[in-house]
DNA sequence: CGGTAATTTGAGCCGTATCAACTTTAGTGG
DNA sequence: CCACTAAAGTTGATACGGCTCAAATTACCG
């Protein structure tokens, strides 16, 4: 491995393990804040390494013995449950400031895989175990960034509760540019780090429904499909009202002039 | 109402809030634990108090400032989201030994709504907050348990990604009966404290679809409905069949002899 | 022992999964 | 730089399950 770890600029070079999540108390208009200080950052940095994964490349793997939590720092990993017969179900994706490594009565519960080349903090889990004990700062933030996860979690639970691809897709478009925003990063246009079946596996439809449906979207001139991996919403009125559309026979009547 | 707060046996009175999670290090073999001492029991105790719901009471509405958590003593609580059309989204069922007041920003994310008559500690957040960021120990509790909580949260996903009704009705039974089991209680039967409609908004499909597939799995010889509050399970080995089931075309061949 | 809410049952339609063929992209080596 | 190949993504046809609407039935509360 080479010596030399390039970081993202927002990212202090040997700065430590980030956390990022919205706040539970203060408000913070939406956005995600970096929860550790600089001195938390540097009393978890004694305890981790850094390491780094390719592209498609295996992290862990469910029912293993989970002995690492990882920080990412950039790239994008999925964490996800090996069905029967070959296909996925996606939990999740996670991007920098987020941690992986979910663990049960010390194995881990999903699998994790790297989406995008990405470089990560490794974290013993004893270590921390122990850190965390003694740290009532850092443990304080801990609990802020798994509760962030829950309402994450809630969130996708609500996505799939939805019957219609479209609206699912609308809700996941949304969430990833709410993400990006709340990252800081261009929210011109929505990046998708992820293949057509992942986002299938992620919001419980076939890989034709994703594409029919994308394809349906930028026909009504909702979105543009600039390339595989680029989005641009045209649309965000037009996004939002498929997103909050229940079943087909429920809305066409009522509420009349709103288009 | 009357003065007399009866408790279950399980729950000395007065030991104040009591949180249960399975771990995440120790092996307990998928039992939920007791998570607080005693003593921390006592420190949580100073500052909180006993509240009582009745059926069908409102807790707290999303969006409200949030200003306590509460932790479940008895009876059954739902957690959701409401949608344009009078119907809901079900987030989650919280059973005693659970927290709920799940926030973000100050503002609570979720309603809550009390299923059977309950009964709860109710815990300041500033008092808990100023609480948890002196006192690791607890932390470290009140982290194990939002990990147990992110876990469920993922589950639910996951039965909501499937896309057969008689799927995730098993899955949500196993679910109910699971956690009977880990809360020590009777598994001869499982209790379903909630509406038709309740289920339906909690697994993503119609109430027709539910009652349906309820009298199908009853009349495969899997479950009996004994009454509309409990079912029987027949045969495990069919229900979890049932539950591993994917698209209706991928399971009919191979596998001969198994029914 | 009504009155009403909750649940069950029936009929028809619609959207999505599946199967299958085709097009485009990206990666590889000459 | 381009040809070649495999993977990824798109498009079309059909079948089936669940949703909606509608009505009957059952349980629950006072």
């Amino acid at each position: 491995m080479d010596a030399r770890t390039r970081i993202l600029p927002s990212e202090p070079p040997g700065g430590g393990p980030a956390i990022a999540a919205t706040a539970l108390w203060g408000a913070a208009g939406g956005l995600r804040m970096q929860l550790l200080t600089e001195e938390e950052r540097a009393r978890l940095a004694v305890i981790s390494s850094i390491v780094r994964f390719a592209k498609g490349e295996q992290i862990y793997r469910q029912g293993e013995a989970a002995d690492s939590v990882f920080n990412i720092v950039c790239g994008v990993v999925k964490s996800y449950r090996v069905l029967a017969g070959e296909r996925e179900h996606i939990a999740a994706f996670l991007f920098p400031g987020d941690l992986i490594g979910l663990m049960e009565e010390g194995n881990y519960v999903n699998s994790a895989r790297a989406v995008t080349p990405v470089t990560a903090y490794r974290i013993p889990a004893a270590a921390l175990k122990t850190r965390l004990q003694k740290d009532a700062e850092i443990e304080f933030h801990v609990i802020s960034k798994v509760v962030h996860d829950l309402r994450e979690a809630q969130r996708h639970a609500f996505l799939l509760s939805q019957h219609r691809a479209a609206t699912k897709l609308a809700l996941f478009l949304q969430m990833l540019e709410n993400q990006q925003i709340s990252r800081g990063e261009n929210a011109d246009e929505i990046y998708l780090p992820m293949r057509r079946s992942d986002i299938a596996d992620y919001v419980g439809i076939s890989i034709e429904a994703v594409s029919r449906s994308l394809r349906a979207l930028e026909s009504d001139g909702i979105l543009a499909l600039k390339n595989r991996r680029h989005i641009e919403i045209l649309d965000r009125r037009g996004l939002a009202a498929i997103a909050m559309q229940r079943e087909p026979r429920d809305v066409p009547a009522r509420r009349a002039g709103q288009d």
